[in-house]
DNA sequence: CTAGGGTTAG
């Protein structure tokens, strides 16, 4: 089947490669340049050769051009390619970040010649790109069958691919087996010991190389900081002969992640050079740890050194908008995405959803949504996501089908969207269909998350006792947000035996939950037993669990203010507390009766409740907000807790009584208020 | 005209 020796080869022109326009070819600039040499070889039988087949190959595929495509249809017209034909097209598909159709060019091959050691370095190189062990252990077994097992460079691309796709023994195996290892095959080893943790072992590998080169030393350095150990990292940091700038990067990388802030800084002022990558770990490592205003600030560095930044740069900044719901800065880096011609149709797309949606704005959201052209399943999963967020349930469902009907595979995150939105919208029996759905047709094994989605749905329905047998049955350790809404539903429904046993469990797996305490104490006082609200009172005491104060924030003009509940140190406190003043008349005046039933402990007289209510954070937040915005714009307020019974009512009279839009983020999901009612129809 | 090793983001 395979045929050994290409069958062409003895009727080549008689032509060496010398007497060919080689040189011509390497000024090429253009595609059209390029054309034109091609033109005349077609015409002049040059192309017939192989060796100027391959270079035009190769030169439509140089990065001055860049046109894949058109090597490929110019490979497809070559009549009998050569191995080095084959060789140099999957050489360019790894090289351009297609290593899948390297892989599938690689099979092509097979079909007509034997690959050979250029090969298979090559496409085995694409799969360590692609993480694509299957295939690669496949081609390891074809090499061993064609004889080319013991060649230097094949067996050290496995080595490598090996070693990055975690394979670690059968790294070792293959390295143990080389007859001539050098210093690349070493630098594969110790980077896969390195990045699987067996931190000992890379270093034992490195004191043994008779010499090292610079990879050496940045491999175990960035491979160290990787799997958390920084220190050790950074003595070999410091013992480094000649830094250079990825080894700076992977320490920088290895302190962000590690949330040491500092260290980090302090190598980043001390460096003598920096790139992309540089800024992008700092701000990505800023904004991995929440802390969302550094990372912002940073970004802005970069705009002000003229630095442009890439992709990963713009993804950060936009997790970072997304995390402080800071709705301006975010409309600021979109145009600014759209001046610089960045692409939306890639992550970048999914990003600039996922902030619009978390910003409260959901048409924006829609808009980028509907204006991507080629939409990829993270765009499908990411405005789901966002409008399950917003409780707009009948959209999701809509595009959900949509989606299916566009071809699309639903994973496992779309189904997270799906369900949270049945979970908003009190979706009982949509929601087992869909988590039926998900397991039965698309065989997608339910996470800890679905099921927490699942046991959300139906605590919030009340079917209590069905939650309590899913959790019973599933396969893993049920977690803290599975207890929370078993806890909560009970709350909701007034069970106190199963509040009891869901408060049980969660203690055990999570003693530091405050809202545990608190939800179990409302339960306690709803239902009249009070001995049982002061055993709560007591255990937080003895235990130190602080109740997290409640902070709100809004923009305005760009700059974010933030509230904490009861505070007075915000410059205007004076014009808040006067504006809550006329709220209280207000609400007064349209009968509202402050609802006490969920402040929590300590405060024993009505009057005293009625005040902290009034002191809410959001409440400050929304007082800020109708001094200060322009009158018809909506009010954008982010809460960093679930917001209280009285607070959703008193909003929502708010929101007619000024005639404004007030759209809240609260821990879990958006509430829209207008006209006196919310978008979550009073079920959150 | 062809071969194997490193850093960010998702």
């Amino acid at each position: 089947m395979l045929q050994l020796t290409p069958s062409h080869s003895l009727h080549q022109p008689l032509l060496s490669p010398q007497s060919l326009p080689f040189s011509l070819l390497q000024t090429c600039k253009s595609q059209r340049e390029a054309e034109q040499h091609h033109a005349i070889s077609l015409k002049t039988g040059t192309f017939s050769h192989p060796a100027i087949a391959s270079r035009f190959l190769s030169l439509y595929a140089d990065p001055k051009i860049n046109n894949l495509d058109y090597a490929r249809s110019v490979f497809d017209q070559i009549e009998e390619p050569t191995l080095v034909s084959w060789n140099v097209l999957i050489k360019c598909y790894v090289g351009n970040q297609r290593s899948h159709d390297a892989i599938v060019l690689f099979y092509e091959l097979l079909h007509e010649l034997v690959p050979d050691n250029f090969t298979v370095p090559c496409v085995i190189k694409g799969c360590a790109r692609l993480n694509a062990i299957g295939e690669g252990k496949q081609i390891h077994g074809l090499v061993l069958k064609i004889g080319l097992g013991l060649d230097k460079f094949v067996q050290s691309s496995l080595v490598s691919l090996y070693s990055k796709c975690g394979e670690i023994g059968l790294a070792r195996k293959v390295f143990d087996q080389m007859l001539d290892r050098d210093l690349v095959t070493w630098n594969s080893l110790i980077d896969g010991y390195a990045r699987c943790g067996e931190v000992e072992v890379a270093m034992e590998l490195f004191d043994q190389m008779r010499e090292r080169d610079s990879f050496s030393w940045t491999v175990l350095v960035d491979g160290l900081s990787k799997c958390g150990k920084v220190e050790m990292a950074r003595e070999i940091f410091d013992r480094m002969p000649n830094r250079n700038l990825v080894s700076w990067n992977a320490m920088i990388n290895g302190y962000m992640k590690s949330g040491d802030f500092e260290m980090a800084r302090q190598l980043f002022s001390r460096m003598p050079t920096r790139d992309i990558i540089t800024w992008n770990s700092m701000i990505a490592g800023y904004e991995f740890n929440g802390q969302f205003m550094e990372a912002l600030e940073l970004f802005q560095e970069i705009l002000e050194e003229d630095i442009m930044p890439s992709h990963a740069t713009l993804v950060s900044a936009l997790s970072a908008v997304s995390g402080l719901a800071t709705l301006s800065k975010g409309r600021w880096i979109h145009s600014f995405m759209v001046k610089h011609g960045f692409e939306l149709d890639g992550v970048l797309g999914t990003s600039l959803i996922e902030m619009y949606s978390k910003c409260g704005s959901i048409e924006c959201a829609l808009a980028v949504f509907r204006a991507i052209d080629r939409k990829k399943l993270g765009h499908w999963t990411a405005i789901i996501v966002g409008l399950g967020m917003h409780g707009m349930a009948d959209q999701v469902l809509e595009l959900f089908l949509e989606m299916r009907k566009n071809g699309m595979h639903p994973h496992g995150i779309t189904f997270i969207g799906v369900l949270n939105a049945c979970s908003h919208a009190g979706l009982v029996d949509l929601g087992r269909y869909y988590f039926n759905l998900m397991i039965n047709d698309y065989e997608i094994e339910p996470t800890i998350e679905h099921y927490g989605c699942f046991v959300d749905i139906l605590c919030r329905a009340g079917c209590l006792d069905e939650a309590k047998n899913v959790i019973e049955s599933m396969p893993m350790k049920p977690n803290k947000v599975i207890w929370m809404s078993l806890l909560s539903g009970a709350r909701n429904h007034g069970n106190v035996e199963v509040g009891d046993y869901a408060a049980r469990h969660l203690i055990d797996v999570s003693p530091d939950t405050v809202g545990c305490y608190v939800l179990l104490s409302n339960l306690y006082a709803a239902a009249d037993k009070w001995e049982k609200v002061s055993q709560v009172r007591e255990m937080m005491r003895k235990r130190g669990v602080k109740k997290d104060p409640g902070c709100s924030s809004i923009e305005h003009r760009g700059v974010l203010h933030e509230f904490i509940v009861g505070e007075k140190s915000h410059p205007r406190t004076k014009d808040i507390y006067c504006k809550l003043t006329e709220m209280r008349e207000k609400l007064k005046s349209v009968g509202h009766v402050p609802d006490t039933s969920q402040v929590l402990l300590c405060l024993e007289e009505e009057k005293e409740k009625e005040a902290e209510l009034e002191n809410h954070s959001e409440r400050l937040a929304i007082a800020y907000g109708l001094i200060n915005l322009e009158p018809g714009s909506p009010i954008r307020i982010i809460k960093n807790l679930r917001v209280c019974n009285d607070c959703h009512s008193v909003t929502k009279l708010l929101s007619s009584i000024y005639d404004r839009e007030i759209i809240v983020r609260d821990n879990s999901r958006f509430h829209h208020f207008r006209n006196g009612s919310c978008s979550c129809k009073d079920f959150w």
